[in-house]
DNA sequence: ATATATGTGGATATCGTTATCCAGATATCC
DNA sequence: GGATATCTGGATAACGATATCCACATATAT
């Protein structure tokens, strides 16, 4: 349902937003995000060319948000390497459908309606920031303060 | 989002649930849902393998639904084709992930859950009885006796 | 300027999806 | 049984998604 694409572009762009500030390099951001190398560096391409992401050559370059975590949904990213194809016309193009699909295609376009509608609202730093004891790209367990008591 | 084969799978099956009773040749549905022939073969070979559609071969043979429309969720025709992959165990393999999913991957669940939901809860007979001004797969305009009064 | 670090863009390889075609199997009708 | 209709399964091809690699451009530090 959703490619590998779009899981590797979430997982740089969520590194991303944990590490604001500091430029990463693409080789950081592979090895934290377990994504291919080679592969990382052209979605970083394309997410530079959407304008998701900021980047600088030579030493202590690397790759930056442009804009502040807040201010980045999820479906800014999706939609750079994988676009919603929303069902906005008959896919057998029948002249009935023109201007109101048919039962199916309405459902199956709401569907996709539903996903978009949930990304938008969802940011980069609702991810990061979303109290859980499972912190993305993380594998050290969080420790709850205050959440046992002897 | 979804493929092409999915489209092509809900298409044939939806024009079976509106011609119950009377057997359907590959070449009938390929013209009315305008699916390639020789592709919609191999679709509807999946659907017979997973017992969603039966077919039988010679003269007057064809295709049709093994169950009544009512019966038939949508879902059940998707997975045929392009199983949904739910997000159960964390992709990167994290250890600190594995009984809880990181913020990230669960709000990709919950997407995926959310189709999941829709489209099971969604029969054939829903797509087909639907009152609407557009019937599926059908190019001629639908006129609601008793709408409009002179 | 030189050495080093790092992103860019192009060429290429692999694989699954989409698609076509045809010989063979099987059912019906006469 | 012969003619016809129809599905089945295998071979093959085109294409996009995934992935790798490398020469080149460009930035920093000294």
């Amino acid at each position: 349902m959703f490619s590998q694409t779009t899981e590797y572009a979430l997982r740089a762009t969520v590194w991303l937003a944990q590490n604001t500030g500091t430029p990463q390099t693409t080789q950081q951001i592979a090895e934290a995000t377990k994504v291919p190398l080679g592969y990382l560096a052209k979605v970083l391409q394309a997410l530079g060319r959407a304008g998701v992401v900021r980047s600088a050559r030579g030493l202590h370059g690397g790759f930056e948000l442009v804009k502040a975590p807040e201010m980045v949904s999820i479906l800014e990213i999706i939609v750079v390497v994988e676009p919603i194809r929303r069902i906005l016309s008959c896919p057998l193009d029948l002249n009935a459908h023109r201007l109101k699909l048919c039962p199916l295609h309405k459902k199956m376009d709401q569907a996709l309606a539903m996903i978009e509608e949930t990304f938008s609202s969802t940011t980069l730093a609702d991810i990061v920031n979303t109290p859980s004891s499972s912190k993305p790209l993380c594998d050290v367990m969080q420790v709850r303060l205050g959440g046992a008591r002897a």
